[in-house]
DNA sequence: CTGTTACGAATGAACGTTCATTCATTAGTA
DNA sequence: TACTAATGAATGAACGTTCATTCGTAACAG
């Protein structure tokens, strides 16, 4: 066994538990647990909980990014990039449940808070999945094609539906098939499009 | 100083402590504090901290349906009633944005889910908020006003980026005047019609 | 090859803190 | 006085974190 064996252990154990129960429900001790591991040893990988749960967090965001940016239709009409990222993004959520739950606690905690408010002030310059959202609204707002809205609320029309929408997939109270996801889309489209 | 005089105090208090902090921000002690009261007190009025928290959620609920209720327009066309709901629904958060701030620890937290659960599965029967929202859904679908989509997704589409875009705007992200949430109903409702 | 030493990953009992809840006591009222 | 409401110190469970110790392994010496 290598170290990041251990590190990966712990890794997925917390995930699962927080996925499942959220930052309190997921004692360090349970986790460890999980992991087949004791409790001092998460403290060898990561500093404290907080530093953990940013770690996983950070984990997801450079999977979901990849699975974005891989065959991205640069330079294609603004409606095909809109569907593309979305579809992706859906797609990506509906077969990565944990990893949708886990960003649900996070970004409904205060870590999620202080993420976001980094992000919008632009405290960091990277190139991701909501940068290329960011993109094709503001290229979709100069081309007419798209409402003259504050980037955030289109933001909040096109994905905050399939948030919602795959949460109650994953709680069971519906059922996302590809063809109710593309009706989802349209609907998303339908109301950011002028 | 009556008996109900505590108990609004302890809910005031209890309020605003979990709003700003979330349940596990918010200990009993401290809502006594800010109560002016003592730890003990609180058990007077309420057996345990889990049924002081579904209390306050009753408590916001049945203010929210009253203001909804008021004044609904009966019998209008579908456009017209999910106009007034969404208005209604959304000046209702902005001017109460503790209230706002609860539902969302509510919603986004176990009590929440074991909530939503219970109303999807028609565990209760109350004529509320919510029923007239469901109840404007099936009417504009019979109509071919609405999408044919599950009520759940046409619920996720008409209120969900609301929903975010107050978020948005109770932490500072963009400011929600009147034209813009007269923009924000009316893309929902490009979302949801035919 | 064999025996010894050094290293550091892993351990888990123990610690200090926080919290919800209890209950013996007190204050207030009729 | 008799009864209820209010109190807040006390309780014990749960948690994140620490640290002295263990133990497998790698490096080295003879």
């Amino acid at each position: 066994m290598t170290n990041s064996d251990k590190r990966t252990d712990i890794i997925q154990a917390a995930m699962e538990l927080i996925a499942e129960r959220g930052f309190h429900g997921a004692p360090m001790s349970e986790i460890a647990q999980k992991a087949r591991t004791a409790a001092g040893t998460i403290y060898c990988y990561f500093e404290n909980k907080d530093v953990l749960i940013n770690e996983l967090f950070h984990e997801i965001e450079d999977k979901l990014i990849e699975a974005i940016l891989a065959g991205y239709p640069e330079g294609k009409p603004i409606k095909e990039q809109f569907f593309y990222v979305f579809g992706k993004l859906c797609r990506y959520l509906l077969t990565h449940p944990l990893h949708f739950r886990y960003m649900e606690q996070y970004f409904n905690s205060p870590y999620g808070i202080s993420h976001r408010r980094d992000k919008l002030l632009g405290k960091n310059v990277n190139h991701d999945g909501h940068d290329a959202l960011i993109r094709i609204f503001e290229e979709g707002i100069s081309q007419k094609i798209l409402k003259d809205l504050p980037l955030i609320v289109l933001a909040s029309l096109a994905i905050g539906p399939m948030l919602y929408v795959i949460r109650d997939h994953t709680l069971g109270f519906v059922v996302l098939d590809e063809p109710l996801i593309r009706q989802i889309t349209e609907a998303c489209w339908d109301a950011i499009k002028r």
